[in-house]
DNA sequence: GATTGACTCGTACGACGTACGATTTAATCG
DNA sequence: CGATTAAATCGTACGTCGTACGAGTCAATC
């Protein structure tokens, strides 16, 4: 029951000195940063995934001791929150087109969301269990934003965005999961074939076989979408 | 690359005994069991999340040492694996109407497909790194051949069947990642609020607090329906 | 009575997250 | 300038975890 919260006692007061001499020993690293360390710390998980992301081997990476990352991070925990958000934010598009309509710039939003998540697919299994981050929140504000702009009623709303984002999480989840091990894949494979007499029909469709994920995803996006549109 | 497929020692034989003796000592606990060990482990992660299953306070709850889990298991993750595959067995309903149409089969389905891990919320957060166990692929099977016999033509199954159920992923792991821990979601309440400048949309249609999660569910669910119904 | 195979479990090891406190460095103030 | 303080680093150590190993128990079989 006490209050513990105190966000790391991290300040980003770097100090400002200019470069301590300039007698230049192999002072290979640059001082730690939560920068660094959020940036290492994707860098690692995409090498390695979510179980090769240890304490000391992310401190080693940035050729620091293990505790010296805890000045800047509470736990490991944050270290997640902090790559999963840092994945997640959302360039905008530099404005190509002006806009192709809402539908184009919604499909365009969501295969962007699910294109940065695939890029690293780790965090897709870490997306489960956290709180919304600001960079999801900007989106989800973002998508709101052009749904309500393109007519959809308030009372609608809330509706069309958990449709949406549920979708595109679950999209994202799913294929994330075929990539993820083809050791698991193939034997997914090798066991559905063996026990096909018991799934003829997902055998018969080659269900883990059919490799159209993109297109896939843009299908059911664009049912969801036909329904979602507002009626005029 | 050494095959070490050995799916762990584990022949059910069970010692077939009647009883070894009826001088009563206060001998509570059953042998052990595949049976036993997924079933407590899904209690254990019932009461203590995901993180509260260790292996030796599921031996403690089974009455045995740490170690005896290990012939009948692997691993630890082969009870995560065997705990979510058991909470996703479907209970085929007992036939009280014999249909209500298609539509009506794949929505109760589907909602049941819900149902059984939203009972189970650590069922979702487990659900991204593993291959399909033999229940979800029963499930698949099933929504795979109802679609099927309604009319959606075998090009169009594969989109059919993903769709849902990446919707159906998605809407139970966002709901359940909801239910997680009253504290982060204040937490996120409290961001939202704190920060509603930077969202206002999203604050404005009060999308953190909207509880009609099953509401929503369903409308979303129809829209794709309505896309993926075969067309007549 | 000896052997075997199914099953249990105590001990121990290595890996991990991290509490603690000492230490180094740089900015500030007299 | 030296003293003080705050920012940042990190070595050591502890507790917990998964699990390797091998000894032990017990019933069925020969």
């Amino acid at each position: 029951m006490t209050a513990k919260r105190s966000g790391a006692q991290g300040k980003r007061s770097q100090r400002t000195s200019v470069s301590p001499q300039s007698g230049q020993e192999p002072r290979s690293e640059p001082p730690l940063s939560l920068e660094r360390i959020v940036a290492t710390a994707v860098e690692l998980l995409d090498a390695e995934g979510i179980d090769g992301l240890k304490m000391r081997r992310l401190a080693d990476r940035l050729g620091a001791g293990a505790m010296s990352l805890y000045w800047h991070v509470d736990n490991k925990e944050e270290v997640f929150d902090l790559a999963l958000d840092s994945v997640l934010e959302y360039r905008e598009p530099p404005q190509i087109a002006e806009s192709q309509g809402w539908r184009g710039d919604v499909v365009h939003m969501l295969e962007d969301w699910r294109a940065s998540m695939l890029r690293h697919p780790w965090s897709a299994s870490l997306l489960p269990r956290r709180a919304l981050g600001s960079n999801i929140l900007s989106r989800l504000e973002l998508l709101s934003r052009t749904l309500s702009a393109a007519g959809v009623k308030d009372a609608d709303l809330n509706v069309a965005i958990w449709s949406l984002w549920n979708y595109v999480m679950g999209a994202t989840i799913t294929r994330a999961s075929f990539d993820l091990s083809d050791d698991d894949r193939a034997a997914a494979q090798q066991r559905l074939t063996r026990l096909s007499e018991h799934y003829p029909t997902i055998e018969r469709s080659r269900l883990l076989l059919d490799n159209d994920w993109d297109g896939a995803f843009r299908k059911g996006l664009d049912f969801l979408l036909d329904g979602l549109a507002p009626r005029q």
